[in-house]
DNA sequence: GTTGACTCCGTACTTAAGTACGGCAGTAAG
DNA sequence: CTTACTGCCGTACTTAAGTACGGAGTCAAC
């Protein structure tokens, strides 16, 4: 190995994180993730500050936050904006919420449904087809 | 008007149920809804019934059900198979309730994250970003 | 009997987050 | 020097659930 440490081929990143290496080209053309200076005549080379940020990008994802709102944060990042993020966060915290209500309410409709279904009086319409079609003579 | 009562242009059912044309025709692409046949050198003419299966979807939908499990309901609800019905919405019931420990999980880590960037103590690393790049040296 | 609205049909575009492909260039090993 | 990977780059495809568009045919009203 030639090259000096600190020093990475695009594969190499990729299989560091553990992504490949179309996503890390995919960020890249999102702007999440920067372009290295190609050499003439040679290839990129890529370091662990690099790799640091597509952890950060893979971390933040498992919270949910979009392609979009991690670039966001990346930003806020450079800047050291502690205050912003937190806002960020506390906005997608509401998304999350609503999402979370919404399937609640899911939840509790399909669970009394599928119990109804099961008490399995047969020879009675399916109450979940029932309801689907708004209860009342639905034909 | 003309024609019998009961029988809807594409447009009316659409205005009906509250969805647009496009719609309708989307649903009748992926097999949904049927296409009344067509009169030659006329147009198609729907019935109420036509309406109810749209109003089914959007009531599926509202529960989180994909066009794909809602197709595989109308089906059931075809050859009247309460069981098989209820075994879809159980599975289906599963997913919610995965998606929901996902939610919640992300719903815990936001809160702490978010109350600890509001302790306020700048100065200091934003406890936001530093988890998201994995907490320790994170460059 | 001609407007104007509506239908029909096919095709293409949208968003999100990638994945896949293909040709050409650079690199590593023998 | 040649072989076999990789890297680079552009383009196209994927899924889900639609939305948009454009031209030609129909229908209803004036």
């Amino acid at each position: 190995m030639r090259h000096r440490e600190g020093a990475w081929t695009i594969g190499r990143l990729a299989k560091t994180v553990g992504v490949t290496v179309e996503t890390i080209r995919f960020y890249q053309r999102r702007g999440l993730v920067r372009e290295p200076p190609r050499p003439p005549g040679g290839i990129r080379h890529y370091t662990p500050e690099d790799g640091a940020r597509v952890r950060f990008i893979k971390s933040a994802q498992r919270l949910g936050f979009s392609l979009d709102e991690i670039r966001h944060l990346l930003r806020l990042d450079e800047g050291m904006q502690c205050d912003a993020a937190a806002k960020l966060a506390a906005q997608h915290l509401d998304g999350v919420r609503m999402r979370l209500q919404d399937l609640r309410r899911i939840e509790t409709t399909l669970e009394i449904l599928v119990e109804q279904c099961g008490q399995g009086k047969e020879k009675v319409a399916c109450p979940l087809i029932m309801s689907l079609y708004g209860d009342k003579n639905y034909k």
